[in-house]
DNA sequence: ATGAAAGCGCTAACAC
DNA sequence: GTGTTAGCGCTTTCAT
């Protein structure tokens, strides 16, 4: 272990509170003379003293460290979104204790009470299905939350998240547009709202052109069966169907494996909500609904600095828009 | 903020140690008489009491905190490499505290230095090209430490890794074995060890068949340049070219790209490291050399909790095998 | 069976 | 200019 602030200030002669102030760069207002101060950090410079963070923590009651709670660190969408969290919090000398719900309440309950012990100042979460108690407590208790990419419903929270419903709109009527006739949605049994709001954009459009809704739920937490083959059967006992709009990342992936196994790539018009880099490298590249995750992240990291400051500030949202990236599948 | 110990202490007017071995389970071997010890019990679930994770760490000097660093979180092999991290960690009750280093020493040494101030008690980092010193101050420091992915060239430590120079050389000689004669391959200009392991197979391999390599570094990270058009015009130069052996995953999505402009997915043969999942959705499908994430995920961890139990133990270190996976791109 | 007291390493108000 | 002191919230030893 390295030596304590009390060591070098035996060794030194001196109290713990100037060597505290020389380390904090106070020696000016605390005036300490120039003499000490540099004897201090020469000091310490000479023994490479680093202060114990969680020490200090204790005594300031900062930590210094956030929470990230997103549903699978591991995914294409909350990936990168966790690596520019953690970039735009740098800059302001924070860091990340990050934890994957995996959509289990239980455990994200579990995990949102550990990162509180552990004195996180603040939580940018992405929440799961049920978490309506568990948020709301956390609202009761002031920490500062910013909820991403979903939110509770009759929650009044701080979010950040994309335009759902009216991207989703812009990406069936395209469709429409280009001919389609028998327009299919793919998308998962939750109740996670920006996915009924893009089901229910679907729905809507839909409606508004006199068409038959055609929609197929995946099972999203049960590890054991297979998305891609579900789909498989879904379409074969489809076979009208003649475009795809597919609600998520992972559901597209699943959803364009049963296409290629049925051969039917050329046949059916695509489009999916998030982009994958590896959309394009396919043939038909696939048309989809880009979230910015850069400036999602930083818009929670924003809003979460400015909670920070004021932990009374009402609570605020951030939709930021999603483009549409027209490709081959569409056409 | 909650409660404090002492608080409950004097509302019961019992002490502040009575109350703290009940709440951590030792009212037994403390001796505390059922009574007091249901009392206590009670008291804490009613105003729903939680130690402050801090304090208990200060004292007890276990953070319960693990740092994970790795080169970014975004990636396909780091984002679900720390997923499963989590998850195995999780079982030990142990958080993470991560960070991406994208390839950047500097930040490499601050991030583990934080980290170090925060006192995790252990690391699990992916280093960057020149932390040797880092490295080697770590070790001296006795801090818990298992890197994996790659390691640092002339020193011991634990390291979790896979058989990148075998793997290699089954992935070319499979090209050769194909039929394909001129093998040309696409890297990243860094000395990662890994890198260069599976560098030295393909040329080895190529030396033992009396065949020319040819090989592209792609710069690793100047941002501002687009590896895909240098691939391109690379792939333009050389026409001769009949089959490619990628060494990581963006590398190869790079070159899909510039495959694909060139509508060469047919004439050229591909394999390459690291799996996607949507290496299966191309066509043709691309083979590749399967790293087992979870796999090497939980072999981190576990040689990380025996560093733990021991911090004495000598260095040990853990190879897992990759599998080839051939798909349509080699046949 | 329980309490008192010291200590983990640091900060900060105040005294001299 | 610098030292003293009292915490931050917890654990742990030892006395009773």
């Amino acid at each position: 272990m390295s030596m304590s602030i009390s060591e070098i200030a035996k060794h030194l002669k001196v109290s713990k509170s100037t060597v505290s102030l020389v380390i904090n760069g106070k020696a000016e207002e605390g005036r300490i003379s120039k003499a000490s101060a540099q004897r201090i950090r020469d000091y310490i410079e000479e023994i490479g003293y680093k202060p114990n963070a969680l020490a200090k923590s204790l005594a300031t009651g900062k930590s210094r460290t956030i929470g990230l709670i997103v549903e699978n660190i591991g995914d294409s969408f909350f990936g990168p979104i966790a690596l520019h969290i953690e970039e735009y919090l740098r800059k302001h000398e924070y860091q990340v204790l990050y934890s994957s719900t995996m959509g289990d309440n239980k455990l994200a309950a579990e995990i949102v009470q550990t990162m509180l012990d552990k004195q996180v100042e603040g939580i940018i979460l992405a929440p799961t299905d049920a978490m309506h108690d568990e948020v709301e407590r956390m609202l009761k208790s002031k920490i500062p939350l910013i909820l991403f990419d979903r939110k509770i419903p009759n929650l009044q929270t701080n979010y950040v998240g994309t335009n759902n419903y009216e991207a989703s709109r812009l990406a069936v009527e395209h469709l429409l547009e280009r001919g389609y006739k028998k327009i299919g949605m793919v998308t998962i049994d939750s109740q996670q709202p920006q996915m009924q709001d893009r089901l229910r954009a679907y729905r809507d459009v839909l409606a508004e052109h006199d068409c038959k809704e055609q929609v197929l739920y995946t099972s999203f937490l049960d590890k054991t069966h297979d998305p891609a083959k579900e789909m498989t059967k879904w379409l074969k006992k489809n076979p009208h169907i003649d475009a795809l709009f597919f609600s998520t990342n992972y559901v597209c992936i699943a959803g364009l494996k049963a296409i290629r196994k049925l051969g039917q790539e050329h046949a059916l018009g695509v489009i999916t909500f998030d982009d994958l880099e590896v959309l394009e490298l396919i043939r038909p590249q696939i048309s989809c609904i880009r979230q910015p995750l850069e400036k999602i992240a930083q818009a929670a990291v924003q809003m979460l600095m400015e909670q920070l400051l004021d932990k009374d500030k009402p609570a605020t949202e951030k939709i930021i828009k999603s483009k549409i990236q027209i490709r081959e599948s569409s056409l």
